[in-house]
DNA sequence: TATGAATGAGCCTTCATTCAT
DNA sequence: TATGAATGAAGGCTCATTCAT
């Protein structure tokens, strides 16, 4: 490579280019979170690229320079928002020594911050749920990494013996996932408006039985 | 009035007309299942009107004979499909004396049918989750209905003091459901050729953990 | 022609055939009158042939097994209406010996019939003026016989004296003919209701003006 | 606010923007320019907007950034058509002070600017009067300007004594211009090639019997 | 003769993407 | 680097016309 562009560039998991300089990367962030307000508004589908760079105050073109398509906006916004969950949960767990715990701080977490912010919901329950092989793709991996990290907890515990070893770790984690999945998705798209943070306890409840080793005896 | 010119519809849980003569009903059910192998396969929004029309032998004009519009078809293809589903578990539980008996017929089918599918789980799982509001709507009273089948069994577990009164019946069929999905959801999406089929059992142990009551005592 | 179709069929001027056969008749003007208010409701251009063949209660086939296309249907109708209104001018003018008289019949037999069926109005004044080059075609033939109807009666006038011999006959034709267009079009278009019946004193009036010589001296 | 960012625009007489920007107005104009002469050429309703962009040497989605849709397109030529005749005469009318002299001035500009542009004037006679009722609705205001500037002509001519006061100024404008329409009409559907601007004189001749007091004694 | 289901050509319009400035 | 005007491919949908029954 003889010749390189001045400006450095941090590779992200997926190999695409996040700005370094702090100018680039404010305008990179304004376009992420634009893009996941315009994209909650509309639907991706719906949504075309200039709604996205007027919410960001850039021109259309702009958005071309720091993403190669409208795909990887999607993409990118969602690993934004994976990866600062991700990075969250594993702060928040670090000091706790008990697996069930980390598992009820997750779930308490993750339906925490999407019941609390009903666009980046709508974005990760809805919006991003479209089907294009490339998006699935990008999505993939930083998913994974969301996905591991639970199934990890999962198997601590069944370790530790506080979980069930009969259960099979990555159905536990699909129980997990899919539940608070549901519970979230429905809210979003439900008219009738109620506070999923209410129904926290009640997931929590009903995941520590399908879960947790009865100790009574 | 001993004629009737207009051919004779039968009106669908949605109110769309369906025809009962036998030509244009196979002609629909053509388009139905067209749809659904296009969609399954091109996606939602990627899938033209004119593929549905060529895997249905017809011209593209002749899909708007039977439907309104592009979303009605993906709709009506859901419907179908669901209330195919429903139909066919109520018969098979309606001799199950046992609640949880029922749920397992349940997830047992609802899986197998789907694991032995990828076209209709493909559809069902990826294609459909498209946000347009319209199809959200279309799609709302006959998933209830599927959604309160579900709920319906827990609610009776518990009155039989089978399943653990002190779940939330609406957090348990979201559970059953949630999960349900995430598991076929991860088979259709993964590269990786595997049997969900086989995946039954440990989905059905963990589901009973987190919703039966421990009768060991 | 070796060979014939069994039922017999007038040429009308423009060629086309009008079944002779009375209850071909019958549906030929049964297709006529429906295409009239079909036309004259939605528009030429906005009336899909399916329209007229429900309001003539026929099939949207049939519609073609007397007219050899949509155009064809819109020529026929005018190619009616203007016949029968040369007709019933040509019988209310035989006995009249005055030219202007004629001139005055004309006018107000034109005006009284548009004036008093808004939807014929509609149809001959706004519907017609579409500008396919068949269509205008078809159309003039009829319509220059009207024309020459109304030309004659001034040169009958002028060699009468009674209309100024300066006058360019065809101007005059252009005249009466355009007043009375102008007058009907805008009563068609216009919201308010009014009566144009009322203005036709008015018209004949101005008429008068431009045409009669002045026998006061 | 010392810039402005968003270009400046005027407001026609229906509200619609035109751009200011000359750039930009100049595209709008060759944009109208090709609509008259696609129009005029093909008929409103057998001309793609691809036609008109082709004429226009823009690409077909060009056309969008500049009009709302077709309706507006032929709307849009309308009024900048009917403007500069209005703008016109009243200018060639300004210093003049006998009423009829600026309903003569009206009438031969108004048929000469028609008569020596056939493309304009096939557009403005025949091609414009479609019948859908938004064009119409676009139609109308600028339509009744000019009309409103005919009829106060004459009204003038009636307060000065030139004119007959016992003639109904409303009738008279209709005479006037329909008149004018009926002959530029025919001149441009008719198949023989004359001069319509010959015929001026004769229409001036018998529009000034209908309407001038005669002074004869 | 009558039907009306089926056809498929054709068009308006959108919008992701490019590129001259 | 940023702009935003311009592009043009693509697709949903309509409807005049046909033809098997």
């Amino acid at each position: 490579m003889p010749y390189m562009k001045t400006d450095q560039k941090t590779e992200n998991s997926l190999g695409k280019s996040i700005p370094d300089d702090p100018r680039k990367r404010a305008k990179y962030m304004a376009i992420i979170e634009a893009a996941l307000e315009a994209f909650s508004e509309y639907g991706y589908h719906d949504c075309p690229v200039s709604k996205i760079a007027r919410k960001a105050n850039v021109a259309d073109g702009t958005i071309y320079l720091y993403f190669a398509n409208k795909e990887e906006v999607l993409i990118s916004v969602f690993q934004e928002k994976i990866n600062r969950l991700i990075t969250d949960i594993e702060k928040l767990t670090k000091d706790c020594t008990d697996s069930w715990g980390k598992i009820e701080i997750l779930v308490r977490y993750h339906m925490g911050a999407l019941g609390n912010d009903r666009v980046l919901a709508n974005f990760l329950q809805i919006q991003l749920r479209q089907s294009s092989a490339n998006i699935r793709r990008g999505i993939a991996l930083p998913l994974k990494k969301f996905y591991l990290l639970i199934e990890n907890f999962v198997i601590e515990g069944q370790k530790e013996g506080v979980i069930d070893s009969f259960i099979n770790a990555n159905i536990a984690r699909k129980l997990i996932f899919g539940t608070i999945d549901e519970v979230i998705s429905c809210w979003v798209l439900s008219r009738r408006q109620y506070d999923v943070i209410e129904r926290i306890d009640d997931v929590i409840y009903i995941l520590r039985r399908a879960l947790i080793v009865d100790t009574a005896a």
